[in-house]
RNA sequence: GGGAACAUAGCUCAGCUGGUUAGAGCACCUGUCUUACAAACAGGGGGUCGGGGGUUCGAGUCCCUCUGUUCCCACCA
């Protein structure tokens, strides 16, 4: 794309006043006024004396190290359009934006883009350069720092991409105020936030069965699990009582070594004897109880089930409420443990499965059942559901970790009442989001997991001293001053010990893990609101007035806000929550990266223009998923230069709106109409229904350019010092410059080039129209009885399949006594746009208005 | 299995608290180079509002029910 910012607008018009190039263009004007309103400092915040002033808006920070759809590009221009809307209404806006760039994604992109991996186990090297030619399946491995150096690098780049394409979308962010979430700043803000829960009780550290993902070898938040279908087959399994064999179902064989005692629903006669007995585990002859608990489901499987340590979140269930012991046969890589397990007897061979994956030594384990004869029949196949980690491609498994959580209901009945009570306190856009977010806490399970086994994140501000033995002492965590913020405790040491005693007895160690991404992104608003950082700017901002995103994070990013300033303000984070659908592929199917079916932005930003893709984006209303459809964005680039060739016109005959000089009735009706819009446009915007808002401009806008322009154009050519003639430029100009200010949020570029031709400053400053700069008294149904007429007398023509030019003989108007009247009042007008150079005759009737046309006779001859 | 939204012309969508012949844009058809715009303009055809039942003088618009689509949540025996 070549950069044009030199202005290449010509001459200006002699008539109107204004300068108006000679053929205006859309192309372009995306570079000249990004360039323009980033020197001007136009969205730039200015902090107002009162609250009430300031307009804030929350933004989520996108993921730097991802991509973009245009999903995202409708989501945050939604938000764009309700901050013009402020902005304009007088509000100061704060609206800052953000990048997130800490986390997992980040470290795999980095992965992938130079071809390494972190070991911590390596030295730092300060010359290490990443190898020419990146091999994903040789990664070479470097030390954290190094890793963590090159995620910096890399998101530096990632993020001046995003800009570019924010800009070129033309949001109205503040970009001075621009946030990163691995900043010193957020990672001191997200430090500090997480010591005082950790002081006040609400977060906690906790050794439990976790979800664990084997490929990043980390845990996993409830709210980052996703439940994808997955092939297993049942194995009908003998366990052996002493009055027989008796059978469970299970898809997973592989655990009969972790299983810690079979369970049967209370209620079940079937097992009501063996209940309180001992069975004898196949083929490793482990002796376990046979328990009784109401989770167990009589009709699935036999009614008889094996609890595995852990094979899934009932059997984390289980082995909590009925004490059983933990028989952990599988390690953090996924693969069975190396060694053999101390409650498997002697006689067990476990050579046979010692560090195979689950998949092999379940093939292992079921051919030892069958030579065991303690497999019932075959195998039979079975799509069942299973936990995936959402960016993993290997179902979760479960293994008891050392973790921190912070409370947020799921473990807590009256805290979890009282988050869905901030629920119901938001307002939310469209009302039914509210059911997603309901439906999510009611279904939390358990606490919010935050720690993360990986390396690029906000590093838990933690040390554990070591006892005289060098084990840690989890229960006594060292923490710094708050003053001391942001620490990273990998290098900086606790009060009270020095460097060297680093891993040593008597010593102290640092927390190796970081925080998820999420625990410092539920902290934005607290960031961007300058939180213990900035008393005013907090004042004037928190809690703010809009929150905007996608439907898909409700769960996420909403909640975990919600929490946050729940604990740490008392309050929500903001008043409103404003939720996006999605945009779907042509099949209404979600877009998503594994189909294949996303569409890029940058492309139809690049085709269409950015105006264009906004007027798309500003169809699609709070919540609606809309399917994608590029010929929609051919309607949007056609109003947005119509736009440009109205104003064209208009400033061609008049720049000088003024309503005094409008004393003509149609011109009056006109305005009045103009009127009625704003008001409409006004309630729209005001209940965040920017889809309203624009229907009702837009159409106003196309009929003001078929009809009234085309009735009144003949006499705006006139002598400006004839009051008729100055009725319609001044009406003219006037609408304009409303109509201009309706469209503004919508397409920021045409209209801020069109205001440019005639007015100073930016268009984006100005002041939302109100309905006292064109009072008057009015007659809008005039403009209905114009439109029927000339619908009428274009009909005739276009019927007869001649020029719009021909001339008209004869004409008579018919209908209502009424409407007549108002015709009448513009004959002239109508004459000169209907070519009527004959007789024109009126006869009063009941139906609606209809005009009898006589063409002139060359126009019948040529026939 | 639980919840939500949606179901109106070929497509994308409007139709508020029920009230004259159901609207728009796109697409389609027929025309027009009309000096702002031919990537434009003018005109036209096309739906009985997913099915069924009910309330009402009157329902696309309220109630019940069924069906379908999509999304969210739960679901690893």
């Amino acid at each position: 794309m070549t950069t044009q910012i030199a202005d290449p607008r010509p001459d200006a018009s002699p008539r109107g006043g204004a300068r108006v190039p000679e053929k205006p263009a859309l192309e372009g004007l995306e570079d000249r006024w990004i360039e323009q309103w980033r020197t001007d400092g136009t969205y730039a915040f200015v902090r107002p004396a009162s609250r009430a002033e300031v307009f804030s808006i929350d933004t989520p920070p996108p993921t730097v190290s991802g991509s973009l759809h245009v999903g995202h590009v409708f989501s945050y221009t939604h938000t764009d359009l309700v901050a013009r809307y402020q902005r304009m209404r007088g509000q100061h806006v704060f609206y800052p934006i953000g990048w997130d760039d800490n986390g997992l994604p980040t470290e795999r992109r980095v992965q992938n883009y130079f071809g390494v991996r972190c070991d911590p186990s390596v030295p730092y090297d300060p010359d290490f350069r990443p190898p020419e030619k990146p091999d994903a399946k040789r990664q070479v491995p470097v030390s954290r720092r190094n890793f963590v150096e090159l995620c910096h690098e890399l998101t530096h780049v990632d993020e001046r991409t995003f800009e570019d394409l924010w800009r070129r979308v033309g949001l109205s962010v503040d970009w001075s105020s621009l946030y990163t979430t691995i900043s010193d700043d957020s990672v001191a803000v997200a430090q500090k936030a997480f010591l005082r829960n950790v002081a006040r009780g609400e977060a906690y550290m906790s050794e439990a069965p976790t979800l664990w993902d084997v490929t990043f070898q980390t845990a996993v938040a409830q709210a980052e699990l996703e439940a994808r279908d997955y092939p297993g087959a049942y194995h009908r399994v003998a366990f052996h009582a002493p009055e027989g064999p008796v059978f469970v179902e299970t898809t997973r064989p592989e655990l009969i070594p972790a299983c810690v005692a079979l369970i049967a629903h209370p209620d079940d006669e079937r097992y009501a004897h063996l209940v309180g007995q001992t069975v004898t585990s196949p083929v490793y002859g482990v002796e376990l109880p046979v328990l009784a608990h109401p989770a167990a489901e009589i009709d699935k499987g036999s009614g008889l089930v094996m609890c595995c340590t852990f094979g899934d979140l009932t059997d984390v269930t289980w082995w909590r409420e009925l004490q059983l012991p933990a028989r952990v046969v599988i390690g953090r890589d996924g693969r069975l443990l190396r060694d053999k397990p101390e409650w498997l007897p002697d006689g067990v061979d476990w050579t046979e499965l010692a560090g195979l994956t689950t998949f092999s030594a379940r093939e292992k384990v079921v051919t030892a059942l069958r030579a065991a004869g303690d497999l019932d029949g075959d195998p039979k196949p079975t799509q069942r559901k299973a936990s995936f980690y959402e960016k993993g491609d290997k179902p979760l498994e479960i293994v008891s970790t050392r973790q921190w959580y912070i409370r947020n209901g799921g473990r807590d009945a009256d805290l979890k009442a009282v988050m869905l009570e901030r629920g119901a306190e938001l307002a939310w856009v469209p009302q039914h989001m509210k059911y997603r977010y309901d439906n999510w806490v009611g279904g939390l399970n358990g606490d919010w997991l935050i720690s993360r086994q990986r390396f690029f994140g906000v590093p838990f501000p933690v040390w554990y001293p070591l006892d005289a033995d060098g084990e840690p002492d989890y229960a006594h965590p060292l923490v710094p001053e708050e003053a001391q913020l942001p620490v990273d405790p990998s290098s900086d040491v606790p009060a009270g010990f020095t460097a060297e005693q680093r891993g040593v007895a008597g010593g102290f160690m640092a927390d190796p893990d970081v925080m998820d991404t999420w625990a410092t992104s539920s902290l934005s608003p607290q960031i961007v609101c300058g939180w213990e950082r900035d008393p005013e700017l907090f004042e004037l901002t928190f809690p703010m007035d809009l929150n905007t995103h996608a439907h898909e994070i409700i769960r996420t990013w909403l909640f975990s806000r919600v929490v946050r300033a729940h604990f740490e303000n008392g309050s929500l984070p903001w008043v409103r929550s404003m939720i996006s659908g999605f945009v779907m592929d042509p099949d209404r199917k979600k877009m998503s990266k594994s189909q294949g079916n996303v569409v890029v932005p940058t492309d139809i930003l690049q085709r269409y223009g950015s105006d264009a893709v906004r007027w798309r984006a500003a169809k699609a209303r709070p919540g609606m998923d809309s399917p994608f459809d590029e010929r929609e964005m051919k309607v949007g680039r056609r109003l947005a230069t119509k736009v440009l060739n109205a104003s064209k016109f208009v400033l061609g005959i008049s720049s000088d709106p003024d309503l005094a000089a409008v004393t003509e009735p149609v011109d009056r009706a006109v305005l009045a109409a103009l009127a009625d819009v704003v008001d409409a446009a006004t309630t729209a915007f005001d209940a965040f229904d920017y889809t309203g808002a624009l229907e009702v401009s837009e159409q106003f806008f196309w009929q003001f350019c078929d009809d009234y322009l085309e009735l009144v154009k003949e006499r705006a050519y006139g002598d400006p010092t004839d009051p008729g003639v100055r009725s319609a430029q001044a009406a003219l100009a006037l609408a304009l410059d409303v109509m201009l200010r309706l469209l503004a949020p919508i397409m920021p570029f045409a209209t801020e080039e069109v205001w440019s031709w005639w007015k100073d400053g930016s268009i984006h400053t100005a002041s939302w129209p109100t309905r006292a700069e064109l009072a008057g008294e009015g007659d809008p149904a005039l403009l209905t009885a114009v439109s029927a007429a000339l619908v009428e007398i274009r009909g005739a023509k276009s019927q007869a399949k001649v020029s719009m030019r021909t001339d008209v003989a004869a004409a008579e108007f018919s209908g209502p006594a009424e409407a007549l009247a108002r015709l009448q009042a513009v004959e002239s007008d109508l004459r000169a746009v209907g070519r009527i150079s004959g007789g024109v005759s009126w006869a009063e009737g009941d139906g609606p208005v209809a005009v009898r046309v006589t063409l002139a006779e060359e126009a019948r001859a040529a026939e």
